[in-house]
DNA sequence: GATGAATGAGTTTTCATTCAT
DNA sequence: AATGAATGAAAACTCATTCAT
């Protein structure tokens, strides 16, 4: 008999899900147990292998998840910000904010927890993470080459404003003094000033 | 009879501390096992703690050290900058990346695993990490004072500088394609043109 | 659906807290290590935290279980006995002798092993163990002010008559040359004869 | 060149003896530790073995120290009390009950932590403790002998009456209620009543 | 799908003891 | 006689994982 949608299971998955984020990003992976993960759901450890394989697996499926998530949603965005570079450079800066504040501990943990994963798995985030920047990359290319900005190295300036916008991330608390909006507007200015070219 | 500097306790202490500085920062301070750390240093697991008192107290020692040095440093940079907002800005800029270049490591740790930490040790360097932000924030206000600077909200403009100039840490290699000096200059760059008041 | 009675678990619980008696009592608590322990249960030392929580708890267990039947079957002896005075003592010396036959193990660790627990546990046993004193002391003084008993000190006496009748857990072999009776029928002469008051 | 009396070392001997019956006493010969030992003592541990050759050769020593005075004097106080049956165990009961007060952390010791000393260790002090109970039976066969004890058997009767007189060093305070002699005199009195023949 | 019980391998830390100085 | 540093062995306890039920 097949099981409705939002069974018992695929939810007691979901929670899992949530809690592992919450728990690894404020602790760390190596440092989060799973009798912890288990209680904070409400079940017995051993009844989180229902639901996953591995304690490694569970992080990789997180960081997959993450990563495939960003990769569609910048092209989405670029997609529709159409062909003017800086328009496009200008989409991804607001997209990737936006992401960041949203789903902060996802990107956290696929930052700063890839020295947790195995080889194989490691090399995978790796890869798309190398797409993500390349595309930044790109952009910056595609703005110098029509002649709208002007950068020390193109790789180190992705480099630094990535860090910069992911910065967000750190300190974003949604109950904040400013409104996602201004976030945003505040990181584009930052972001794009030490890129434009002046006249 | 006084023990001779440099003795071989003294060694074995400093050892212990750079082999930490490298462990933690490769796997993160809950992944990383004393018996690991001893065998980098060449000694029993049991000698460790002839040179410190626990793990955790290995870990808090690092950072204070860290912290310690960071706001004396850039205590001594501010001042040999004189009063001109714009040079007081500059100087920490180039201060922050080359320290930062030079010291990753323990500017690693003591950003991601102030987690690990006990209350009372958490407490203590995050106090001074808020010492290093005020003293960005100051310089921030300064120039806008001025009229120098034009920023939309000085404190989350210095928390996305300082995620910027931090950023250093991720990707720097000693071999790199950059100079040291390139890496400063690029930065101070893209961190000021974003704050710059223009005519 | 619930776990039968006697399942698998209790029975581990119960080897554990009788294998514990027996080491503690031969080479006492600091010791007895946890490895001999599950040794002597026949599971893992690991194993054996699924049924205690560290330690000391199963020490203060141990402890609280037998000073609780202690009490409890002490004022059943005593209630049996009736309102005499003397036939009260004469019930509660022989009470405490049988009980200290049977559970001498228990007993031993009650006494010898107070140094051992953390400072709330102790307290509680404490306690307990003053209530037990309690006990024998105002049968003593009931006793003495009824003109049947004359002593020098009621704490002192009850102290004495204590130390001797539980030196039987020191000696006492299931398989000895008395039987419990006659062990019992001594030791009461031997308390008793020192508290009766002549002619 | 020879060291005078009450040299440095010597004191030092000597005050690990001290310190090392008190922490016997107070924690058990497997709680405690050298370096609180060395600590109690205010040198290091390591310095404690120019003094002693192992932590076990320490409770050993304490231990026949203890029992070769105990039936050194005990011998000598029967010497003192004359030919007369009930004179001698008189004398025996007040000399143990004296000697018992002023060196109680040598008796308990001697008495608990024989399980904590290596077989041969083990079985020199359990003979000197035979030899000492046997000249209590032995008092109270010839007091039997003599017409003036009734007794239902010397062995369990010794036992229990050392028991009960050995008690005292559990409650024992040098500042408490009672004479040393008012205890003496208490515990001769509960001791011999039980075991006096009656006309 | 859930779980109590079990466990091998590992963790940090302690300990008695040694030894060069 | 004293000690800082070192250490093998062991301690209590934790952890991810398994499995019968």
């Amino acid at each position: 008999m097949a099981r409705i949608t939002g069974s018992n299971g695929e939810r007691t998955a979901a929670a899992i899900r949530q809690a592992a984020l919450r728990l690894i990003h404020a602790q760390g992976f190596a440092a989060m147990n799973l009798r912890e993960l288990a209680a904070a759901v409400g079940i017995s450890p051993a009844s989180l292998y229902n639901h996953m394989t591995t304690k490694q697996s569970l992080l990789f499926d997180l960081m997959l998840e993450h990563m495939t998530a960003l990769l569609e949603q910048t092209d989405a965005a670029l997609a529709a910000a159409g062909p003017e570079p800086l328009a496009r450079l200008e989409a991804f800066i607001g997209h990737h904010v936006l992401y960041h504040l949203e789903r902060k501990r996802e990107v956290y943990i696929a930052n700063f927890e890839l020295r947790a994963l195995d080889q194989p798995n490691a090399a995978r985030i790796i890869g798309m993470r190398h797409d993500y920047e390349a595309r930044l990359i790109a952009l910056l290319e595609e703005g110098t080459a029509a002649g709208l900005l002007s950068l020390g190295d193109a790789r180190i300036s992705a480099y630094a404003m990535l860090a910069m916008l992911t910065g967000v991330c750190t300190w974003y608390r949604v109950d904040g003094r400013l409104t996602r909006q201004e976030i945003v507007a505040l990181h584009t200015r930052l972001a794009l000033e030490g890129v434009l070219r002046r006249g």
